[in-house]
DNA sequence: GACAGCATGTAATGAGTTACATGATTAA
DNA sequence: TTAATCATGTAACTCATTACATGCTGTC
């Protein structure tokens, strides 16, 4: 183990990930995560930037400075070093997912705002979910017919493909969902506990019961798997 | 409009719209945090301390030391300016969901890593989402018995959390599924496109047409509704 | 009377975003 | 030739996290 404390910052190791797929520019970073790794590691542009320099500091990537048309642009390769480091993370337990929702926090304090404000956050959610569809049916469509551009890589695309899938589908769905209730609502404050609120939590009772009895199988060794 | 550009990080509503429900010290909002917030708007402790003091530098909460037991503590609590700009924030578009998914970054370079790691990373993810039924659970009970610390606003704490639970549901059906998957794998690399990974992609497309449909429907102002 | 952990903070560090800057290429 | 947009970067600033610090409270 010569590798030092690694212990970089996961944006690092996506970045990371990325080159050992490849060489890539800057540029194609920012085009190609657009496909993949902005859907589970969101980042603004300028970090495509900036990190690959620092790996090359680390000795986890090379900087070419290639001529393209008349210009220079920097493409970045991974290290025999890197390949290690990210194996070598790959090993390490994952941080859990977290969830920036600004929607769900809107819905939150609904009560301090207009029931106009709640619904526009809904279907503004909804829209954005429906709106990556379009996308998302050119790419699997271009899988089933070329293979993409990483065609030894479809069996894990596809899997990661999956589970945006029924993301989106899911926030669709409860936004469908959401939509209906609220405009049934006369107003946002203090409506409490309805008819329709007492419904859902009876059923969100009986769906969280099997979870939390997986949950309690698996926290104890168990005495049943012989 | 009389407030200057508001345009705080989304941090401080969260906390703002907490103190728009009743005054809290800082220790008791890590405490609830973790009941609601804590979801959709994840932050370390320290936020929840240093948070409110800028709320008060800018005249929207607050603060009161009170005697707590001999020690004193601080007790922010939100002014009518507060509720004015929560209010205005309310009214503003949210910006789209976020998801740091860690075990999805992990996924897609699992060709450098073992089966194993791989395996791990989703067993994880699973137990991580099935680790919430639990305490889900114990708060639904409560809602359901005596309505829980904010019963006049159950009818949002309701949606609310119906949304996480099918986040979590989702999270472990998907794990379910993924684990298969990788089980019948004898690699992580170089598989590409078998014959299982050709039948999950033609149901996403399947799955992807409906929605996408919906989205250009949304998008152009459509010759149907009169 | 000491040890664990609850309650309350602060400071330093480091990461990531917004905003800016500018050369090249293409279309009108 | 101008405008637009592609391609490539940089710098300043802000935020948020990790790590530390410390008084208080109950319990053994």
């Amino acid at each position: 183990m010569t590798t030092p404390p690694p212990s970089l910052p996961t944006t690092s190791y996506a970045i990371l990930g990325m080159l050992a797929l490849r060489p890539w520019s800057a540029y194609e970073l920012t085009q190609q995560t657009r496909r993949s790794l902005g859907y589970c590691w969101p980042t603004a542009e300028s970090v495509l930037y900036h990190e690959p320099k620092r790996l090359v500091g680390l000795g986890l990537a090379t900087a070419k400075r290639q001529a393209a048309g008349r210009r220079t642009r920097t493409v970045y390769a991974i290290t025999e070093q890197g390949r290690r480091v990210l194996a070598d993370w790959l090993a390490t337990p994952p941080s859990p997912p977290g969830l920036e929702a600004e929607a769900m926090l809107r819905l939150l304090y609904a009560d301090q705002g207009s029931r106009q404000d709640l619904l526009d956050s809904v279907r503004a959610t909804r829209a954005w979910a429906l709106a990556r569809a379009p996308e998302g049916l050119a790419q699997v469509r271009g899988y089933l017919t070329d293979g993409g551009p990483f065609p030894e890589r479809l069996h894990l695309i596809t899997l990661f493909g999956r589970f945006y899938l029924d993301l989106f589908e899911l926030l669709v769905r409860w936004a469908d969902l959401a939509e209906a209730e609220i405009t049934a609502w006369p107003r946002t404050a203090d409506l409490g506990m309805t008819d329709r609120t007492r419904a859902l939590l009876e059923e969100m009772f009986t769906r969280l019961q099997p979870l939390a009895d997986r949950a309690t199988e698996q926290s104890t060794p168990g005495s049943g798997e012989a």
